[in-house]
DNA sequence: TTGCATCCGGTACCCGGGTACAGGCTTACC
DNA sequence: GGTAAGCCTGTACCCGGGTACCGGATGCAA
């Protein structure tokens, strides 16, 4: 891990400021390589420094609340709409291949999906894309 | 669309610059329209606006190659590997939801899962996190 | 012709997650 | 005690995709 990163999440929130030595340098507790660990594997969980340092804050006051399950529940929902998202993209990128495409703006294959792909675009009433 | 927009998009080269009226005002062609749709779609497709640029020029250059459904094919590449990682996550939270969970840093559940995320972390020889 | 909405160019700012640089001080080791 | 590596603070910059604000000029309709 990169120092700049540290005073980073220092400023962010999620490490507490640690105590000096008489010159001033940072004396970091061993326990901080535990944390830091935990932060990663928060941010590889989908969870922004943000909610990490929120999700830190409430552990530490020792509310022993389900606010962690709770938010593990909200995120895996966040996350099954972005898988939803890729997959719908991916089926409209294997038609794309499935149909050979050559251009964006002036498809030559038969049957082109490409005005078609306006996928996601809330109902698109007056069509005729590309 | 916001303004602003069409004119960031003609900085970043994917609108041409348009013609003028005589005080200065930009006069958009009709099919304008069609290619903004054309770089949403794109974009929902998971393409950047580079990309986007990039696809579109070569279009326009009439290399009737297979460049597009190259990249598409690519892109799929990508997108697979994000759902991959998304299912990694996904699976950890549900742990972590069924293990209920109630701290990051100090969990009180039996057979907390916490410890163990270091999903992703190549490898983690010293393992003992949180 | 007047009024007002809209566009013009240029610049600066937003988000999230960092990273880099400058100039100066401290620490560790020999 | 000397020297080099490493830290200190503060500030600025990076990426991607936009958005906002300014003072001034234009366009269009009544």
């Amino acid at each position: 891990m990169n120092i700049q990163t540290l005073r980073y999440y220092e400023r962010r929130g999620l490490l507490a400021e640690p105590a000096r030595s008489n010159g001033g340098h940072r004396l970091y507790p061993p326990d901080t390589v535990a944390l830091l660990q935990v932060i990663k594997a928060a941010q590889r969980l989908g969870f922004t420094l943000d909610e990490v340092a929120d999700l830190l804050d409430t552990g530490r006051r020792r509310h022993p609340t389900a606010d962690l399950r709770q938010r593990a529940i909200d995120k895996i929902a966040e996350i099954d709409a972005r898988i939803a998202d890729l997959n719908a993209i991916r089926t409209t990128l294997v038609e794309v291949v499935d149909a050979r495409c050559d251009s964006l703006t002036d498809c030559t294959c038969a049957d082109c999906p490409i005005p078609f792909l306006t996928i996601g675009s809330a109902a698109d009433p007056d069509g005729d894309p590309a």
